[in-house]
RNA sequence: GGGCGGUUAGCUCAGCCGGUUAGAGCGCCUGCCUUACAAGCAGGAGGUCCACAGUUCGAGUCUGUGACCGCCCACCA
């Protein structure tokens, strides 16, 4: 009994099984996020499946073995994968150091205490036990390395590469150092991006203050700031040149309070007059738009914080509080100088830190940013040109309108886990000396007293560079030569700018003049998210995170792949159901059975049976086989149709469609008998069963890998041709196999049988009854029947089917279709209120479609414009809903 | 404030270049434990395609406006 499968399908054993044996074999490997690391309990989906990974290894081109290769240009042709990850991975800087910041605050330790050295040995500990976000971001992408510290190093690996990058930027003057105001988290105490930013609609307050006149006259101007301590740096107050209210006031200067300063009124277009009072405070060390006023009128720049956001020695009395005890402090202060002329509600967006949801204070630093503009023009053309191609193609929108208004990237970060970037700064002559290894001297002095600039790079500057670092940049290397550009990238829309957009300019920056061109990848697969049932984002403070592990433990990885899979529409997240999931385990349980079903039978006949040495020719003289085999066939190439448009949700339902509905209810049930019968005519079927059986597998194995590959293997008992099915040909549907006649006639057959059955249920035979039925019908039909009269016979319950000359309109109950007539003999009453019921509704439907055929057909444009074929079929429609019409209200008269 | 997407059966979603009577799964109702499968089989009910206007011979599909929901981006104090 070597082909018996247990009798319930148990996907846990499969899947331990099988995903053993591929990791075992090389084909894949299995990702498990590790408990404690940031990835752990988030919705990261990768784990499930052995060939979504395969597409990650496209950018891993150096590392593959000729076998790996093979299944990379296997999978690509195709374009069988499904990656349906969510990239739940972690950037190395700021989680990673976050982490192990918490460990040492509950030893009572900071990173401060422990000195820089000490603390990076801290982090690699706890990256050596956990595995860090870089790790997993590697991982992710399929790759199995071992990444030890001198990645982390400036002579090796990657790191190399990355500080490549950098010193050729500053060659080509596209990286400069500069002070500027950039978000600073007071937590972290390190700058953050733009991106890093997440702004939150908050109901604060906007203050009003009077700031008098200087000399004494008693006048005042009134501004408005949601952020009063920042008064304390305060160089000016703007107003528009317009405005008519404050135009006496132009070249005065106003009485700074508390800080008891003079500082001058200026005029800039920056005042709005709609807004607050029309006179804003100026603050161009802690404010944006303040510090580009200030360049304009050449305006000092006080910094009034320190990097935890403390006031500072420039804030007077109020020097070493807290931003938000000043606040209290300064609002109590200009209260009892009767200076605090009011208080609003006031909507307005509040940065927080990405990270730690800190509040983002705008502060006045030094910074390493990279130039943006030049790489910006060059990944928009790439796209325009349709060098790179989105889909959904509508986030190309997206991406543009982000890449059009890009701002410099701040590329440099007060962390101490990461890339150092590669400036030593000359303690002799204070310049800097940007180098590709640790210089012996200043570059401009010659002096060795040099020190290497503190910041590290944004994790980003990485990862953007990783198309072509994986592939040994800057050497030139045959992988490069080879694998660059990859063929696709498939990934979540939330990194599209963090990630993707950043590959784009690194690489055709970097990778220009490449010979199979200079973008990274060719197409950009943006995936659904998963959203939980409410259709909000997963989120632990939220506590609403599916745990993908959990669900795969209740259904199943296939059946949790197959939803996926399922609902995988472009362009909208998916709101994760476990009632498809549920439905999904159904259909896998149901192959199972189909499964069992045929190795039973097979195990009947005994010796000489086999289900993969092909069937005899002889096979397709019956029109169930034609039939079988023409369905195939097709699915195959929607299937393949729906992979190519990487529409999921039509392939998956496709194969769904087929395995169930019309291989296991129709075909299955049609040669039951011969399954079941004498042990030739059984083993004969059994060899055409198995070859369809088989490429149904293969069809579906990449929306359930592992359960295909369980009962492929048990069908070339033990000696399957290749290691795995994921390896063996995926059906692409032969269009010489499709046969549109077999297809028809299957279909008039399944007609016959389905309304028969409906008869049954209305009058209420018992299953196991037989009854006779009468059938009127053109001479083809009638030759279709009798050629396959068991089939009917069987199907339908029927015992003896009889041919009559008449119509069968006058008989009650009777079920007409335009191209068969057919009844039951049963001595049973119809109930006749329902059947009158029946028959007015049809009738009713059948009338207002007419309606609007006729309407059509009698309209001449509708005959002088609309195409021939529409006209034609309208015609035959109207032709045939006429006659069911009659048929129906003389069936209704009949029952009176 | 700018941009993008969504609204179709009780629920979750398909619906392609506008073309006959709008589909699936789950749920629901009826009948069956028919030796592959009750995680199943057979039959059935259920829809003003968000609203209004327009284009068209013809609109779930295209255009406009509005309502509601969601997402992304944003330096207006």
């Amino acid at each position: 009994m070597s082909h018996e499968l247990p009798k319930s399908y148990d996907q846990g054993l499969i899947e331990s099984r099988w995903a053993e044996y591929w990791v075992q074999e090389k084909l894949f490997s299995v990702r498990t996020p590790e408990p404690g690391s940031p990835e752990a309990g988030k919705p990261v989906f990768t784990l499930l499946l052995p060939p979504p990974n395969v597409t990650g290894r496209l950018h891993m081109g150096h590392m593959l073995n000729q076998t790996e290769m093979d299944i990379i240009m296997r999978w690509r042709r195709m374009r069988g994968f499904l990656t349906l990850w969510l990239p739940g991975t972690d950037h190395a800087g700021i989680a990673t150091q976050m982490m192990v910041e918490k460990q040492l605050a509950s030893e009572g330790l900071s990173r401060q205490k422990l000195g820089r050295e000490s603390f990076v040995e801290r982090v690699w500990e706890w990256k050596k036990l956990y595995g860090s976000a870089i790790t997993g971001q590697m991982r992710t992408l399929g790759a199995s390395v071992d990444w030890d510290r001198e990645y982390f190093t400036m002579d090796a690996g990657l790191s190399r590469a990355v500080c490549e990058a950098f010193v050729r930027l500053h060659e080509q003057g596209l990286i400069y150092r500069g002070k500027y105001v950039v978000n600073w988290c007071p937590r972290c105490m390190t700058a953050i991006s733009d991106l890093e930013v997440v702004h939150e609609d908050t109901v604060g307050k906007l203050y009003h203050i009077r700031y008098p006149v200087a000399g004494g006259s008693g006048d005042s101007v009134t501004i408005a700031t949601t952020r009063p301590e920042t008064m304390l740096g305060d160089v000016a107050v703007a107003v528009n040149p317009k405005d008519a209210r404050y135009l006496h006031l132009h070249g005065k200067k106003l009485r700074l309070p508390l800080m008891e300063r003079d500082i001058p009124v200026v005029t800039d277009d920056l005042a709005d007059p709609e807004f607050g009072t029309g006179a804003v405070k100026v603050t161009p060390a802690h404010d944006p738009n303040d510090f580009q006023l200030g360049l304009r009128h050449h305006l000092p720049q006080i910094n009034i914080m320190d990097d935890q956001a403390r006031i500072n020695e420039n804030g007077g009395a109020y020097a070493g509080l807290d931003r938000y005890a000043a606040r209290e402090k300064i609002l109590k202060d200009l209260d009892e100088l009767g200076l605090l002329a009011g208080i609003k509600d006031h909507a307005h967006a509040l940065g927080r830190c990405d990270r730690c949801k800190t509040v983002v204070e705008p502060r006045l630093s030094v910074q390493w940013f990279i130039k943006i503009a030049p790489l910006a023009q060059r990944a928009i053309e790439a796209v325009e040109k349709g060098e790179i191609v989105f889909t959904p193609a509508n986030y190309a929108k997206t991406y543009f309108e982000w890449m059009r208004n890009i701002h410099d990237w701040c590329i440099s970060r007060q962390l101490w886990w990461g890339h150092r970037i590669p400036v030593w700064h000359c303690h002799e002559c204070k310049e800097i000396t940007v180098a590709r290894s640790i210089p012996a001297g200043c570059s401009q002095c010659g002096s060795a007293q040099l020190e290497q600039d503190s910041d590290v790079l944004d994790t980003w500057f990485s990862s953007g560079l990783l198309p072509f670092t994986v592939m040994g940049w800057p050497e030139k290397t045959r992988a490069a030569e080879v694998f660059y550009p990859t063929s696709l990238l498939i990934t979540g829309f939330d990194i599209l700018f963090f990630w993707v957009a950043r590959m784009i300019m690194l690489g055709c920056h970097f990778m220009a003049g490449h010979p199979q061109g200079s973008v990274p990848f060719r197409e950009v697969y943006i995936h659904a998210l998963v959203r939980d049932a409410d259709r909000q984002k997963m989120s632990k403070t939220k506590g609403n995170v599916i745990d993908p592990i959990e669900v795969t433990k209740k259904y199943g990885t296939d059946a949790v792949r197959f939803t996926l899979a399922s609902m995988a529409s472009p362009g909208t997240d998916i709101a994760f159901s476990e009632g498809r999931t549920e439905g999904y385990r159904a259909f896998a349980n149901k192959i199972w059975n189909a499964a069992r079903f045929m190795f039973m039978n097979l195990d009947r006949v005994g010796e000489g049976a086999s289900l993969t040495s092909g069937a005899p020719q002889k096979e397709m003289d019956l029109l169930e086989n034609r039939w079988i085999m023409s369905r195939f066939h097709r699915a195959a190439g929607q299937v393949n149709q729906g992979l190519t448009d990487y529409r999921f949700d039509e392939a998956a339902s496709t194969v769904y469609q087929f395995f169930w509905l019309e291989f296991c209810d129709w075909y299955l049930e049609i040669i039951k008998p011969r399954l079941l019968g004498p042990a030739d005519d059984a083993r004969s079927a059994l060899a055409f069963l198995g070859e369809i059986f088989e490429g149904a597998l293969r069809l579906l194995s990449p929306f359930m890998p592992f359960i295909t590959e369980e009962i492929w293997h048990a069908m070339y008992d033990g000696r399957p041709p290749a290691k795995s099915i994921a390896l063996a040909h995926f059906p692409e549907g032969a269009p010489q196999r499709l046969n549109d006649r077999a297809e028809e006639q299957m279909t008039s057959l399944q007609d016959l049988i389905e309304k028969i059955r409906n008869l049954r249920a209305e009058f209420k035979v018992l299953p196991k009854d037989k009854v006779p039925a009468r059938i009127h019908a053109a001479a083809d039909f009638r030759k279709l029947v009798e050629e396959n009269r068991a089939l009917v016979e069987r199907l339908a319950s029927v015992q003896g089917i009889e041919f009559v000359p008449e119509s069968l309109a006058n008989t009650p109950g009777a079920r007409t279709t335009p191209s068969f007539e057919v009844c039951i003999v049963y001595e049973q009453k119809i109930d006749v209120g329902a059947e009158r019921d029946r028959l007015t509704k049809e009738i009713k439907k059948l009338e207002g479609a007419l309606g609007n055929a006729q309407r059509q057909l009698g309209n001449d444009s509708f005959l002088a414009k609309a195409p021939p074929q529409v006209v034609e079929g309208l015609r035959k429609q109207s032709a045939e809903m006429q006659l069911m019409i009659e048929k129906n209200q003389a069936a209704l008269a009949r029952l009176g």
